[in-house]
DNA sequence: CTTGACCTTCCAGCGACTGGAAGGTGTAAA
DNA sequence: TTTACACCTTCCAGTCGCTGGAAGGTCAAG
């Protein structure tokens, strides 16, 4: 199996495989006479693997540990249970933030929407809700905290 | 006023100061004699203005074409409220994606709680759970589109 | 013989910072 | 006076998870 078979298998682009491997998240595969990259089944299980604890926002950290601790034969479940644990905490407090911006936004929309367009310097312009709205006693939110995951 | 009194008003990191200058966001202060930086007050208002649009999660370039309109004399007030309305359909899609995330975990957290916890191999291990959510019928969460914001 | 679709390696770039090195400056205390 | 400390400066590298592209090799079909 070449690596663009296993790609379309998986759903892993080539180059990303590539890459795991380059991490070692990925052993180094076999190699056809002419250098190309010789896949068995087996390797597709383990990229699933990968691939659907990306899709639930694991980072390739969390995942590295976890797939170490297997290739080690240690049962990595109440690793990965912990791990989707941190997860929710983080999916959680992303959902609350986001709501709250939302609502920000909304807020400013409306008010923005009932202004004039083209008063650059004046205070009825919606740059100065934008101004206003850091004045005012909204939540402060953490640097990276929302712009993560 | 230092770099450092500028980002105690602003609460923005003197490092990001220096780096919004660097990118052209801020223009080039004045210098003292010993080449320090030489804030005046109304350096603090534009700085606001950026960070507030930051923490509503506009990016970078979005506050430059902003900022650029304003200091050619144009009102940016029409493109602030289009960047404020992509903003908000960007955050709705996001907050469904972290919605549908969340129950995921929980559903995994709940199977995964009642298994054992050395069972490496086996089916009966939530490593296994969560190679099996990959090939249940979930919706396909598109590259990149979940995990930036 | 050429086209086109694969494959290989390596390097650079994305966004928005952040850390650290290496060195200069200013003030206050021992 | 020295010394400590807290600032300031510039520049380079690293973060995360890929992704794009260059430059070149391989292989089958037309």
């Amino acid at each position: 199996m070449l690596i663009h078979d296993l790609a379309k298998q998986t759903g892993v682009p080539a180059k990303t495989i590539r890459y795991y491997e380059s991490i070692k998240l990925l052993p180094r595969p076999e190699r056809a006479a002419n250098n190309y990259r010789q896949y068995a089944p087996a390797e597709a299980e383990r990229l699933r693997f990968i691939a659907s604890a990306r899709s639930l926002g694991f980072s390739l950290d969390d995942v590295a540990e976890i797939l170490a601790a297997r290739d080690k034969g240690l049962a990595p479940c109440q690793r990965v249970l912990d791990a989707v644990d941190r997860r929710l905490t983080d999916v959680d407090r992303r959902i609350a933030d986001l709501l709250t911006l939302r609502d920000s936004l909304r807020q400013l929309r409306s008010e923005g929407a009932i202004l004039p367009r083209d008063d650059v310097q004046g205070e009825h312009c919606v740059c100065y809700l934008l101004k206003a709205y850091r004045d005012s006693g909204h939540v402060a939110i953490q640097r990276g905290e929302l712009f993560d995951d």
